[in-house]
DNA sequence: ATGGTAGAACCTCTA
């Protein structure tokens, strides 16, 4: 039983239904994690993602920021949306779905993004991103009765050398701070988590999922971070068939800066 | 070293 799933902030899901539709047309994954939907539940284009064939849907959204939204052409139940930091953002949505017989949760993320200055003592949004991934130690893979977990979304955080553009540059740009990619490797491997994007990948091989709006032209100059991941608990690991970064979709009409990646499973 | 873009919503915040 082969089932596909993409994660991608989409950076504004009424706005860019139309890029959502091409992903659909492109490669018809089974599962789709969105973040960033800037969009209240109430406004969520529900009816648009069924008329598409996803008739599932899971959404924790607010006005304005954040939300995430989980819709799939297959049942999914609910399953939580936490809260973290005691802060009432709509940054994570949980669901469960069958396959292959078994029950796999999946977590939906969108990780704050930190603000500009590294420092927490002066900026507080530094400090609640640095709390959240601490909070997210809480989240592991669990593997009880041969279930499984999937861990995916905007993490905002690139946490090896090759995942950004240049290591040394980037040392004290918060996404790729000692302190961030430090704690979030750490909680990565206390929740037995995978980082299924770097399994067979040789470690020196750039990978970015990510680039900026500000570059005059992203394309030519590629200074990309790696910000979306896609995780699997431990058992889940070999049924992990590949994935692929949807690079091309940067480049589309009124882009979102982020891409789609694509993990495939066969189990 | 600096400033560059984008979205939501309405003033400025967030990224």
């Amino acid at each position: 039983m082969a089932f596909t799933l993409a994660t991608w902030n989409i950076n504004s899901v009424r706005l860019r239904m139309p890029l959502v539709e091409q992903l659909i047309a492109e490669r018809n994954p089974d599962i789709i994690c969105l973040q960033e939907t800037k969009c209240p539940d109430d406004l969520f284009p529900a009816a648009a993602f069924r008329k598409l064939g996803y008739e599932h849907i899971a959404i924790h959204g607010q006005k304005g920021y954040h939300g995430v939204a989980t819709v799939a052409r297959r049942p999914i139940e609910i399953v939580e949306k936490r809260r973290f930091c005691e802060i009432e953002d709509s940054r994570h949505i949980s669901v469960r779905f069958e396959a292959g017989g078994r029950k796999i949760l999946l977590h939906n993320f969108y990780v704050p993004a930190g603000g500009d200055e590294p420092n927490p003592q002066i900026n507080p949004k530094f400090r609640h991103k640095l709390d959240f991934v601490q909070e997210m130690n809480a989240v592991r893979a669990d593997e009880n009765d041969g279930a499984g977990s999937i861990l995916v979304g905007d993490l905002n955080i690139a946490p090896l050398e090759h995942d950004v553009w240049s290591h040394k540059q980037l040392l004290n740009v918060v996404s790729h701070t000692p302190v961030e990619t430090e704690s979030f490797e750490a909680m990565r491997k206390q929740g037995a988590w995978a980082d299924l994007m770097r399994l067979n990948v040789p470690a020196e091989q750039k990978i970015y999922t990510w680039w900026s709006y500000r570059a005059a032209d992203w394309q030519a100059s590629n200074r990309g971070r790696r910000l979306d991941h896609i995780w699997s608990s431990n058992n889940l690991v070999p049924a992990f068939t590949g994935y692929e970064i949807l690079r091309d979709a940067r480049g589309w009409e009124r882009p979102s800066d982020h891409v789609p990646v694509i993990a495939r499973f066969d189990l």
